[in-house]
DNA sequence: TGGTCTATTGCAAACGTTTTCGATTATCTG
DNA sequence: CAGATAATCGAAAACGTTTGCAATAGACCA
């Protein structure tokens, strides 16, 4: 339905590749004969067809952003980032949530290669196996991950690209900040176990204790999501009502945290001391506002289609490429500096 | 550098039609030479090419969801259930965010007519002028808007399919559920003028009071965000410390009238209460619990590339299709009876 | 045995571009 | 004015599929 270069090249009675060039602005073409060109394209109200161009060039100019689920508002605050830089290139994003399903992650991407597009950046690839790893590497498309542990980052196996926030940082500033506030109970409620960011931050998180030879907080491991934070925080409630922190993995689980601790009548900061991470909008609204370790999401997701452009651009056969984004302690009202002997005087007399 | 559909052709020592038949298992075709064409194909990790396919059969089989901004709440949900349904019909979805500015909008509707996507879900088209929305209607691709006005959804002239949730209904629900309570110095922080749900939200809401006599609670427009809201919160109680309920227009607006309120030393809902409309996962976790008016999100957008798939299989040349979501109250927290004069008096004594 | 029918396969055109290469013309140089 | 050079344009191949049509071959029937 729409008119075709052939329409446009017989109606200014030219040849089809004169036409083409005449819009694509290419030399040694008459500055007469391609304004006419141009003029009639505009009248027929023509657009090139991308598909037939990337069918000929090779070249789909666009690309995948595979994450688990878009309703996480952190990975919207990246995804809007990833589209903007996309968007600045000239290239279309298409959304994929995977909602870190293996199978349905791989279904993905077994998509988005048929799809020829021409670079993906993913959420992570913990959750494929090792062969499933291979055929990712084996596919040729430039591949930028985002959440990968520093352990996998510095592996020699490792082939694909990626950009973090500082996550071993970020751990460490959570376990001195707390453990300057004076406290001494404290748990860490973290996102999965095999989540490279999550894993990096409770890693380090401990490494602080150990190293001043303090006593090992209790980790617990679960899905980073409101609901199993949620249930997580009110199990932990059940057993052990001396807490008097709580680290949480992200905001998201911080919420939850908060939603438990409300409900049992604990308050915040008071009772027990909450720190987030991420930095989402919503800590502002909270009340209290939550404390938490800001990652600049935006950034991260521009500044992985900006290495996925760039390899594209070097033609694949290219080292891979680390960014790391800064983070740091984001203070508000959901921590307290407690004087410890008295507090824990008040709390364990109260059972 | 992917197997072509050639290169299984000639490993398997047929036709390269042959071949092509064998995969998309049609009739007419030997059974034992489909085995062995899958079995080649498989071994040689072909995997058809989506661009060339597109090209010949005219379908790209992907649909672009072009909203305002992915990191509102709102949109996230229903973008997350838009690609659901895309996803299990085979389609990919392309994630467009205009900020609903009318250029960027219509660079990224070329951009999508350009790509040849099967058909577009649009956030609104309002911002759009006569002459942007008739080259819509004449690209003849299938088209469904988001909420849209009810005013325009009737229009004659109007040609578009769209998905709304029930607004004029929600703004009666608010309207009822305040007076209900007592509340006499209300207003309404609304989003744009020109936006289609908030403006049926607004109408249905004063239209009540109308109807029953009662004086016309202000309405303040603005844009539908965080910081536009606690700004317009922030002006207002500079001007008018009596208010005692606030309608917001959506729950991001609601949580940027929270933080105004909150850092004014205002209590929710022992001074002001609050009334909020999407029903975000968000409201769970603010303190108090947000009122609010259920939206089903993740349907809509569902519900939008539903009909997009329906118009495409029908080959557009159809009757617009409107679908209206309904909509229903959420009691929590924010809200309070208040015993009228009692209030009242409490507040202008303070002053 | 010859003819018709059916099942299976091959051939080639088409989709809408880009791009290489050669052809044509115009311009310039001596 | 002849030849060379440069500027401009056209012809056609190519990208990887799908698909209408023709061709082949065997099967069946008379």
């Amino acid at each position: 339905m729409p008119a075709t270069l052939k329409d446009v090249a017989r109606e200014a009675g030219v040849n089809i590749s004169t036409a083409s060039r005449a819009l694509n602005n290419a030399f040694g073409i008459n500055v007469d004969t391609r304004k006419h060109v141009i003029k009639v394209a505009a009248r027929l109200n023509y657009r090139p067809n991308q598909v037939a161009r990337g069918l000929v060039t090779g070249r789909s100019n666009s690309l995948g952003l595979l994450i688990s689920d878009i309703r996480n508002p952190f990975f919207a605050e990246l995804a809007r980032g990833a589209e903007d830089a996309a968007f600045n290139a000239g290239c279309d994003l298409v959304l994929c949530n995977s909602d870190q399903n293996a199978e349905k992650q791989m279904r993905y991407v077994e998509f988005l290669l048929a799809k020829r597009v021409g670079g993906i950046v993913m959420n992570s690839v913990t959750p494929l196996d090792e062969d499933q790893q291979d055929r990712l590497r084996a596919a040729g498309v430039p591949i930028v991950l985002l959440n990968v542990s520093s352990a996998d980052r510095h592996s020699p196996a490792w082939r694909f690209s990626s950009v973090v926030a500082d996550n071993l940082y970020g751990g460490e500033i959570a376990a001195k900040y707390l453990i300057g506030l004076g406290h001494k109970n404290i748990v860490h409620i973290a996102g999965p176990r095999t989540h490279g960011a999550f894993s990096d931050r409770a890693s380090a998180f401990l490494k602080v204790f150990r190293e001043n030879g303090l006593p090992k907080p209790r980790v617990v491991f679960g899905e980073h999501t409101f609901g199993a934070a949620y249930q997580s925080t009110k199990q932990l409630l059940g057993t052990d009502r001396n807490i008097t922190a709580i680290f949480a993995g992200n905001d998201v689980i911080a919420f939850g945290c908060m939603r438990a601790l409300m409900e049992s009548g604990i308050r915040i900061p008071e009772d027990v001391s909450i720190l987030g991470f991420d930095n989402v909008e919503m800590t502002q609204i909270t009340s209290p506002p939550l404390t938490t370790i800001d990652q600049p999401k935006y950034e991260t997701g521009k500044a992985a289609v900006e290495i996925l452009l760039n390899m594209i651009s070097k033609d694949g056969v290219r080292e891979p490429e680390h960014r790391i984004i800064g983070v740091h302690l984001i203070e508000r009202q959901s921590c307290r500096k407690i004087s410890g002997a008295a507090v824990q005087d008040r709390r364990t007399a109260k059972r």
